[in-house]
DNA sequence: TGCGATTTCTGACAAAAGTCATTTTTAACG
DNA sequence: CGTTAAAAATGACTTTTGTCAGAAATCGCA
């Protein structure tokens, strides 16, 4: 297995050891390891226990979890900079969701008492995680009065600006949304059947604001999209 | 305005506070102030800009977002010991909801240059606030979850049992709901019209999992409700 | 304690979304 | 580049939940 070292990534930019000095990156350097995921492989599984986290280098990963029934709920996902796993790790619970890559993804594993020793000693890191996690939470709140409040239609256009937002970062046409998902798994953002995101796509396009291009979906009136989105008639 | 120390506070225990020292108890009470508030008068609104926090001495308090349409989403509640209004202020947004006492309160306000030094200048407050955001983002998620799959029948289970948990501290009679809520708040908590909530009760009642008394309602079979809520048939 | 306003409750109906079955299309892979 | 399994699309129907209107009960307060 290769090794990567924090100094060279060209990742770091995007994560929370973007500030981190030289001396710091080395003591990542020395605790940490690389590993490739398949797509389709798993990073860990909601009721394990966590024993670290991962820091992304190249990839996408969906964060879900599992219905009674089997129905997954997509609650995230993560991209080269990003943070795996952090979040049980620090509440000190077991998993509350699932990780797996979406593509061929590489990341490095920092074991968790590495990861705390950072993390006291170094305020900085400490505020900057404080910081995203409060606005993740802002996001969270967002998207439950969504669920409450709004119909399929209006929160599958949310949707879509959300992924077109989310992975505009090395994506060569911006209209199109840089990363194929089944209409199953779009469904499972939404919260919906997957029949229905079908057809409310189909209608979004009969509205000339996207065009299906076989899995991927371009962005055609964004405006339009975002009017659908807040103010339903 | 009275000043209550935090040195005398009996809910300081409950609260980020409750392992401070003597000195940094002083520092506190150096820069903050007393306030009571009626019952629903607003501490803040959605919009509006953090300017502290506000450390909940008594009372109950309801934090809410509004949608287009006016309908309320309640996101969560503060009682005694908890701390008010700071994601957005750690965020360094604007105020993503509103908030407004449920019966007459009293609270601290700490300036937000204060509350940031006091940050600063001590981990453990820091890690215990990191730890305990990362646990509410664990159930804000889950409840994602919940609105996405779940029935509302399920939801309101849920949220009687949330409800009780909850506000369970000082209550006289456990399995009597600690506080009163009209129809319409449980129906913005379980993302829901207020008439369905008001069938739903009447289901449970006749089911002999709750009684309804008045306003007020009283958890008769837990074990049912449990049941009720993971699992639907 | 009684009045008025608010809240709760009930019924009838409408709309939104889910489910199941089937056909068509797409893309993964040898 | 053709085969085939998987995914997308469509249609018919059911279920859940929302909406509106009106009646009954309750609560706050004078």
């Amino acid at each position: 297995m290769a090794f990567y070292q924090c100094s060279e990534c060209g990742s770091r930019k995007f994560s929370f050891f973007a500030e981190s000095c030289e001396a710091e990156l080395e003591v990542i350097d020395a605790s940490k390891s690389c590993n490739n995921f398949r797509k389709g492989q798993m990073f860990f599984y909601e009721g394990s226990r966590p024993l670290g986290l991962y820091c992304i280098k190249e990839g996408k990963i969906k964060l879900f979890k599992t219905g009674h029934d089997g129905k997954e709920q997509i609650i995230s996902f993560a991209q080269s900079g990003d943070f795996l796993g952090y979040r049980s790790l620090i509440a000190e619970e077991l998993y509350h969701s699932s990780a797996m890559a979406l593509e061929d993804t590489s990341a490095c594993f920092i074991p968790k008492e590495n990861f705390f020793k950072l993390l006291s000693e170094n305020p900085d890191l400490s505020r900057s995680m404080l910081k995203s996690l409060c606005h993740d939470l802002g996001i969270a709140n967002e998207k439950i009065k969504s669920m409450a409040q709004k119909s399929v239609k209006e929160r599958l256009a949310e949707t879509l600006m959300f992924l077109q937002d989310t992975f505009k970062r090395d994506a060569k046409d911006e209209n199109l949304i840089n990363i194929t998902l089944p209409r199953e798994d779009i469904a499972n953002i939404v919260g919906t059947a997957t029949e229905t995101v079908i057809r409310m796509l189909t209608v979004l396009e009969e509205e000339k604001l996207v065009v299906l291009e076989g899995r991927k979906i371009r962005i055609q009136d964004r405006k339009g999209l975002e009017k659908i989105a807040q103010v339903y008639a």
